[in-house]
DNA sequence: CTGTTAGCGCATTCAG
DNA sequence: CTGAATGCGCTAACAG
């Protein structure tokens, strides 16, 4: 009564290479070399095999050239963060469609995953080596996560966004990251050249590199301009709105006269600036704001938010480029890439 | 023996069920029972090829079992729209969510694609009737994509997100929507029931059918309250913030004496009312708003939007659950379901 | 309960 | 240039 796995699983059993070369009057062999680039095939050949496979409307079964070939030709995205702050956060969004459209050229599907709990990170490394996958890009990786070394072990190629540990680099992992630290320098050094003295950050998760790099960054600005990087200053959020928002009130409370934040995120900055609306402080006249990211939301913002731009597309698209190299056994320059990072100035800061 | 025939495979060849089954000293068939279910397998067999399995780090190809079985265990999302909107919009965050929720638990992969030009369509069509792709979900169907019925014209089982034409439902595609023009009809007649007569409406894309069932729902509220819906009192935007402020503005314009406007997404409502303050119309003082969706985001402005809620969630929960049903060949008891909508009210109207 | 056999559809040797 | 043969790793049907 199921339909078990029988040879004719679609209504009308598909065309298979075999049937194209029948009808072509050619072999399978020559079938198949006159589909995939036709070196060594006769224009007649090739001619009459292509019409055979556009009549019959032939598409070539992914699982055995996958199986005879022992690559599949699609990757993975998998990212470590609740679905619901992967479409929140504009961050994602940029990457996602860098890594798209780099791997739509090269002819890769993208499998996206999500991996919150243990459970579906075990799910994600059963699937990657069950040849499914012929690698892998990580995305918001926190501290502690298992699944870059993990996957590397297993043999798949990882390339990450984010700058990884020691061990992960030994490992093999790849990854391209912004120049957090420098970003954040540049957005300090910005504020203390207009005359800010008591600048506070809203940083990001201490657990994750990107989160403290930014605050590095902040505390080498202020260490050069003689200024102690006091820990009231200091503030950490988990990059949401909400996060920006609740940070800024602390900081406020404590730090009543605070002139200026930078904040490690634009979206975390929205919220800030929610919190000092709220207390009667004018931006920038009282308070100046620096975020990061250059998200289309700081551009849009009332007043338009100062910020420090990294490319966040520019980070897919090299992301996907590197694991595309490194499939292909192409020649990579460079394992791990830092891209530069710019401040933009608008109108808060 | 050309190929390292090894027990132990290092990073190049990974262990095969054949040496699991020498490992376990029983032959590859009941090695294969053991691993799947372990149906008429001895205790001892069993045992055996358990461990022999878990020594090895033993990883079932999928491609050999994709060609053998004729499945994928993995559906695709194919989103009919920019990546860009996919992210900017609630709703496809919430729809992906409950999809991947439900795949999951039925131990099925989700692979996101993207369709924006003829291209890609093709290349979606192609990857899934090469087997890579047991099923598709569709979302953000526009009136006029051919993706539906060339899918289902492949053999490829499809669910979609929101109401298809009559085509395809005769083609056998499937479909899950909400009861777009009840709940606008809802909406409108709470509006009518505080008093309000120059009711507009910021209706979706004329191309989709959540577009057109939403004005219907406006235009028949008003018809049964004796107004007349005027074509002035409609307009047109694509669900983006942007374009439910040029929509208010133009209507605004024209019909200065509104009092109420039905906007047929969260994200325009909340465009719409930057427009209201721009004018320095009160809401809901002077014009009382009305949003669908009942996003985060909804909940959060300031005052709070009152708005029809969609459990979009349930919406992708569901499809995925009718398209795992119809892969597996399981009894469906529908194959189009409206799931219901109710109005959420809160300070805009 | 078990070992054996026969494909799944394709790319790729090897002879001609 | 081409056809025939081989194997990718797995499942299912068929005998024991």
């Amino acid at each position: 009564m199921r339909n078990v796995g029988s040879p004719q699983a679609g209504p009308a059993g598909r065309p298979t290479l075999e049937m194209v070369a029948a009808v072509a009057g050619v072999s399978r062999g020559t079938a198949s070399r006159a589909l995939n680039g036709g070196a060594n095939v006769s224009p007649a050949a090739l001619a009459a095999v292509r019409r055979a496979a556009d009549e019959l409307g032939y598409r070539p079964n992914m699982a055995a050239r996958s199986l005879a070939l022992g690559r599949s030709d699609s990757v993975g995205l998998v990212v470590s963060e609740t679905d619901e702050r992967l479409f929140a956060d504009p961050f994602f969004a940029a990457v996602v469609r860098g890594v798209h459209s780099e791997l739509t050229a090269a002819g890769m599907q993208l499998v996206l995953t999500f991996s919150q709990c243990d459970e579906e990170r075990a799910q994600v490394v059963r699937f990657a080596v069950g040849r499914h996958l012929d690698g892998v890009l990580l995305i918001s990786v926190h501290g502690d996560d298992p699944l870059p070394y993990s996957l590397v072990r297993a043999g798949i190629p990882v390339v990450m966004a984010g700058r990884g540990t020691e061990q992960e680099r030994r490992a093999g992992v790849w990854w391209v990251e912004a120049d957090n630290a420098g970003g954040a320098r540049t957005a300090v050094q910005y504020l203390l050249a207009i005359g800010r003295r008591r600048i506070a950050t809203v940083a990001g998760p201490a657990d994750m590199t990107v989160g403290r790099d930014r605050v590095e960054g902040w505390r080498q600005a202020l260490s050069s301009a003689g200024l102690e990087p006091e820990p009231a200053l200091l503030r950490h959020g988990d990059f949401s709105e909400l996060s920006g928002r609740i940070a800024a009130e602390a900081l406020l409370e404590e730090v009543p006269d605070v002139d200026a934040i930078f904040v490690a995120s634009d979206l975390m900055a929205i919220g800030a600036m929610q919190a000092l609306r709220v207390r009667g402080r004018r931006v920038p006249d009282d308070v100046a704001v620096v975020g990061f990211d250059n998200a289309p939301a700081a551009a849009r913002h009332l007043p338009p938010l100062t910020t420090v731009d990294q490319s966040v597309e520019q980070i897919g698209r090299c992301m996907a480029r590197m694991l595309v190299h490194r499939i292909d056994g192409r020649p990579v320059t460079e394992q791990h890439v830092v891209l530069p990072t710019r401040l933009v100035v608008r109108e808060t800061a």
